[in-house]
DNA sequence: GCCAACGTTGGC
DNA sequence: GCCAACGTTGGC
């Protein structure tokens, strides 16, 4: 069984996690897309936001989590492609996630591009996640976390990606 | 489907 | 600036 040994590597040193909702858009429709790229649309809350448009570097690393599922799972690794940009969705009268508060000229909104990078041999549910000691002050675990843009340390990201490559 | 936790809105 | 009301998230 050969293991891939390296763990991915942010060139910034930064590691996240992003929700997302398999019924609305789940990893193996980022595996399918076009680029295996997709832009990070429809956030609407001002920390993930300044997540997304200040902090996001290229070559970052991400933690992709499907919540509303069953189970809740981390289901693989993405990349960040492009940094922060205005999200056009904001614009877009016709658009669920549209706000009217949001200008072309001050954008209120942004968003990154996230490619495929690895789906985990194993979804990773989050009953077994609280379980691991060295995982316990993860944000994702914290009681009421609702962030859907959220960072991860290294040794948490490394933790993971190990659990996620055993078979 | 329920409901706790959270973020935002808006009256005062 | 306070805070009640409301809407949303998301696990269970």
């Amino acid at each position: 069984m050969a293991k891939k040994s390296k763990i991915p590597q942010s060139k910034s040193g930064n590691y996240w996690l992003v929700k997302s909702e398999p019924d609305v858009f789940s990893i193996d429709d980022l595996y399918a897309a076009a680029d295996q790229t997709t832009h990070w649309d429809g956030v609407r809350n001002y920390q993930a936001r300044n997540t997304m448009r200040d902090l996001m570097k290229g070559g970052d690393k991400v933690l992709y989590y499907h919540s509303n599922a069953q189970p809740p799972s981390v289901v693989g690794i993405v990349e960040v492609v492009r940094e922060g940009y205005p999200d056009h969705t904001a614009f877009d009268p016709k658009d669920p996630h549209f706000d009217p508060k949001s200008k072309k000229v001050t954008p209120t909104w942004y968003m990154v591009d996230v490619k495929f990078l690895e789906k985990f041999t194993t979804p990773l549910e989050l009953g077994l996640l609280r379980t691991v000691e060295s995982l316990a002050k993860m944000v994702l675990l914290q009681k009421g976390s609702r962030l859907s843009v959220q960072p991860v340390q290294p040794d948490e990201f490394a933790t993971i990606v190990s659990m996620g490559r055993e078979s």
